[in-house]
DNA sequence: TTGTAAGCGTTATCAG
DNA sequence: CTGATAACGCTTACAA
């Protein structure tokens, strides 16, 4: 491998003027400059990190742990958010999945350390809160989409779950519907509770009673090992002689058997039954005709914000355990009509 | 941070031994072994790969290199294949995303370089043909979900597009159905050609003539922005007097447009009209009722397999620019009934 | 503006 | 079985 002598020799000039071209350092004349860097184009050169970060102990790397990527594809995008961030500020991304086991996560933690990570990115693909194995360990951690346990107080981002259902209620409220179905998320979720509650709220603020209310639990139990009442609890809330002229769903993914479900009852969309996603899973909401009003997650600014937040904790701007939130936007299709 | 010296130091023998414990060489007495790993256990100390690397050459690194992520989520089950390889033969992953762009593609090249990677796979989250940046590089590489443009003969490993589509045509002819509808995939994608053809020469096969089976396009242009005409080309394949009794779509995502567009019509599932997807992209799937029928990519295997390959070719068994196919899977539910 | 020398934490070599 | 010592490719400190 050709390294930063050989470079300077063919160039004529010693080695930390080498290092210095590279890094850009200032006090080195044009000429030189020129020099070196036709020597480096000619070798073909190329930096060797490791050598780097021995000597400086600043890897420029970041650590991302994520839990169950799989399960639940739509917040890849989060990864990419930090990945773009990565890129554009000539960062590394070190990524490692705990797949829920916790003597994994111990060797992940273990496994960064020995890369001398600047950072971590905690990842969970549900909003929930965890308990990172951090431990002992005092680098640096952002937590994305999930919040810390105990009080160790990391800093945290969140998308908004309560100002999407908000704005998705009121949606509906505006559009003068007064009977409105909800079929509820998984509890163990972070955002099924937060959800419901803006979802409650908003209602009695516009002065509805809680019996104008269908709430319904759509899914419960383990995530990935879920039991699936959504389909039954739709048909059931549709059969009733008061049936509401609006469902709310817990996410995209449940509101297919909504879908299906209003069907199968003979009803039309929208002009029967209106109804509502939420997380904007476009593979979802673009696929279902009519088209899917729904609130957007904010899973790529997640990611990007999680990156940008972290460095600046690892520059040392200390004083900030803070938990942000990021917005949910709504966004309107047609499956929705004013009644 | 503490090194091996300071562990030298504190057990009292040479840093030399304590490599020899660390990587666990022989000839060191049992006793000397365990006063090093008490010494290890006490400070804390933790491997520094960066230095190990620069003796050593060989970084035990792999780098992945995707295009767009985010637009197909089920195939981050090919990521998550990558990792438990990698986590389960103590590899680390370095991933990058071009997001399209082959500017970024070069640049990740030379990140990875100067990380002295000992590999890359190449992933895309459609199967199609692409053209590795590679170029000048020497790095082995092995591409996942895709093939070489050129005749470079990289390894490649792919989906057995072929043999799944067949199979769902089988089953669907195996259980009397002799009018089979088929939804196409965007052209532009490698499976699509490969699951067309699947589709038309079983069908021969089985002694149905063209007549009998109706095609239609559903999606077209560029991925990412492509035009659907599935909910059409459904309703209208369902709308003609000899309508078919089976319909085969492209994937499961096209999927939910053709189960709307047969709820629309008044059709029954599968009563009237037998529906199989391709993908088994479980979150529709399981969503849809009654569930899909439908061929699971084997996209974690495709990980797993495509990381054991890499290591095999960094170990130096050149010799097999090999491309390797990995089975779909049938995945019965309850979405096809004989006629 | 440039160069010299030391040192970062490992592993490799070779002598003991 | 164990230990000095060199070497890896780079940055840092300091000198020129």
């Amino acid at each position: 491998m050709v390294s930063i002598i050989s470079v300077a020799k063919a160039a004529g000039v010693s080695n930390k003027t080498v290092s210095r071209v590279i890094n850009g350092e200032p006090y080195v004349t044009e000429e030189t400059r020129e020099r070196v860097e036709k020597a480096i184009r000619d070798l073909g050169y190329i930096p060797n990190m490791a050598a780097r970060l021995i000597r400086s102990s600043r890897s420029n790397t970041f650590g991302i742990i994520t839990d169950y990527v799989s399960t639940t594809p739509y917040s890849v995008d989060i990864v990419r958010g930090i990945q773009d961030w990565a890129n554009a500020n000539g960062k590394t991304i070190l990524m490692a999945n705990t797949g829920g086991s916790s003597k994994r996560e111990a060797e992940i933690w273990k496994m960064f350390q020995s890369h001398r990570i600047d950072g971590v990115l905690y990842v969970t693909m549900y909003r929930r809160t965890v308990d990172p194995e951090a431990g002992d360990v005092r680098i640096p951690t952002v937590m994305i989409n999930c919040r810390p346990q105990t009080n160790e107080l990391l800093p945290s981002i969140e998308p908004d779950d309560y100002q999407g259902a908000q704005d998705l209620t009121r949606y509906l409220l505006d559009r003068g519907h007064r009977k409105i179905g909800y079929i509820r998320l998984n509890p163990i979720l972070l955002g099924a509770q937060l959800r419901l509650d803006a979802f409650r709220k908003t209602a009695a603020e516009f002065g509805l009673a809680e019996s104008d209310l269908s709430i319904r639990l759509g899914m419960e139990g383990p995530v990935g090992a879920e039991k699936n009442y959504v389909f039954a609890a739709a048909t059931e809330m549709l059969q009733q002689k008061d049936r509401p002229t609006a469902i709310m769903s817990g996410n995209d993914e449940m509101t297919i058997q909504v879908y299906i479900a209003t069907m199968a009852l003979g009803l039309r969309i929208p002009e029967d039954v209106s109804i509502v996603g939420f997380d904007d899973f476009r593979t979802v909401s673009l696929a279902l005709k009519p088209e899917l009003t729904t609130a957007a997650l904010p899973y790529y600014a997640l990611g990007l914000e999680g990156a940008d937040l972290l460095n600046s904790v690892v520059a040392g701007n200390k004083a900030r355990p803070s938990r942000r939130v990021m917005p949910c936007k709504l966004v309107e299709r047609t499956s929705v009509q004013s009644v």
